[in-house]
DNA sequence: ACGTGCGGGACACCCCGTTAGT
DNA sequence: ACTAACGGGGTGTCCCGCACGT
């Protein structure tokens, strides 16, 4: 039934506050964002944030949860889930969306799941904890689509799918982290090319 | 009598708000931090700090090139510099260095200039650009290491230097900021161990 | 079907708010008690207490006047009515609520009633007339049973009926604001006694 | 030497800060207290206040220490110190503080140090011990003086000094709380004559 | 009769910088 | 070279009250 009474701007207010939130923290970090630019931009204000959300922690722990893990699931998890060459999936999946982060210019911002790791895990088990858990599905599903990939007989045998897995979390790390440090869009390449090309050994 | 009087504490003034100021970042980033906790913790006043810094963010720019720039080259490029075997040294010094942070906990802080990378790369273009020159710089020195290897003997000859340079800075990143998110020395060193199987894989 | 629909807790709407008010604004005061810990801690939501009561001033007003009130004559008034010794019942009232409250170890809360007067009577007339109307039928009805006494020949002729009532009333202010302000008991105890033997001096 | 540079209104901008704060307390109660208000009345910024005071609950205890305290020496215990008659003293004092209230009329403001330890005795230790410090140095002066008073002739020797130090402590309280809680002058009055009555009977 | 979503504003905190003085 | 007092302003918190809806 959903008291929810669709805003004037068309987006249940809860919707409106966790995409503005997601988008000022993404910019300017969780400690640096301002509550007052995220209720502006949303249009609303504090007293509707503050009844949807008990405090700021909250709030960013709730842009984790109904913003950044689907995120995540939609970008890479979803479909390398049933692909019998993974290999091909990831690296298609490094390259577009490295050609699309440079193209939309996002990339100057970096992975805005890594930036909050980066930012607030020693300070803050919440946030910790839930990127933690993010990480190790994606280490996770990785695994999982490697082995298929063994079984399909499309990626090497020798190759350990855990080791792999780690490889390309890091490597994402690193990739987006060398993009937003340089603002340089043929380094990010690079990194991409890097990485694409250590997979490619690993194929069958 | 040049301002460098041995403060009580035995060092000069500028060296201790250095010190506190590259902590208190390293701790609780740059924005985060607070010139009211590294006056506190150096033992001196605010006027002293302003006396020496012309604010908040020239003493961020005097920690990237007074503490950070010293300790990367003192710990990755030294002894990088005439080494013919250099796949073995960037071995040992990541095994190191990982074993030393676990050691010392530091490994759940990430890595300092990462962090401020991270933080500040969109958000202000002097610390990017210094940042960046020092990550390039970084690049440039493994990829000369590397170059001298192929001609020493010790790596083979058909992979490119370069490429090795951009993966291995970025796997730099993607190892602390793996330690750092999850917090598991377990998933730190095998973190560390597939970059050095990769690496074995390029030595001749 | 009138509100007083028993709800899940077994009271009504209206008592489990007051009762939970009353208890509120007896630890935190008026101003400093809030109206959310209020609804949380009876149950109910705001929208139940601003349709019970217009808002927070008349929710102190009816805490006085259904809670306070009828506290104030159970423990005090109604004893006092037809006895012929009340310097005895003045005592042993005294005595009774002094141990009550310390074993209980409300009296470091102190009165209720005195709370609500010294905090709220300069600020607010409304609290100010009901709470004064209630130390007057105080004085009154001690002045009454007094007078009863001296009729009785329990209470020496000498003696100013209104003058001890006074006296008694504002002791009793002192004895719980003493109690309150020293949370020590071996205290308390000692201002009752230092009463109760002024009291004895007025009996025949 | 004191920085302190008298300020455009002619008072050092600490003790400008404390006096506004202890009318704004004394007025308002401390939770009910704002700092706006205070720094408005004093004429000074915020951050001169949160320069002077670590914060509210510091702002507050200043004011105990630094103006309650010698407000109740000189009011109360300072003539009382070397006099041989103490009884007479104590009259004295409470006839020329409650007529000196009614004319100003503080009286429906209550006694500051009253309201503080009413307010905050059960929240705060801080307040707490700093308040019943000195209503035990209260307690002490008079019977120091009640002693004195006893080898000087001038009370009586059965009487015992704590016991009336309690009294006379515990009425002041209930003196002021009942001018507070009536705002009637009269009544005033009559609490401080039952109460002199009283102690008439206790002079030799 | 009662629940939900929300408005608007005040609050204490505390930050970074400056200025007058030593 | 260094200090202390102080200026403004922005922060997250949270409160009381209303307007719907059922």
């Amino acid at each position: 039934m959903q008291s929810t009474t669709a805003s004037p701007e068309g987006q249940p207010v809860r919707a409106r506050i966790l995409m503005s939130a997601f988008l000022e923290f993404y910019r300017n970090g969780f400690q640096g964002g301002s509550l007052n630019s995220i209720v502006a931009a949303a249009g609303v204000t504090k007293g509707a944030l503050f009844h949807q959300f008990a405090g700021k922690q909250e709030l960013g722990y709730a842009v984790v949860d109904e913003v950044i893990a689907p995120l995540l699931r939609q970008r890479w998890l979803d479909e390398l889930a049933g692909s019998p060459r993974p290999v091909e999936a990831i690296q298609n999946a490094f390259r577009r969306y490295i050609e699309e982060d440079i193209a939309s210019g996002a990339f100057v911002q970096g992975c805005p799941m890594n930036n909050l790791a980066q930012e607030m895990s020693p300070l803050d088990h919440g946030f910790r904890s839930r990127i933690d858990s993010l990480y190790s599905e994606w280490r996770s599903e990785v695994g999982r689509a490697v082995r298929a990939g063994i079984e399909a007989g499309s990626v090497r045998t020798e190759v350990d799918p855990d080791s792999i897995a780690v490889l390309i979390v890091l490597a994402q790390m690193g990739i987006w982290g060398t993009g937003k440090a340089s603002q340089d869009p043929a380094l990010m390449r690079a990194s991409g090319e890097a990485l694409c090309n250590y997979l490619q050994s690993q194929a069958a």
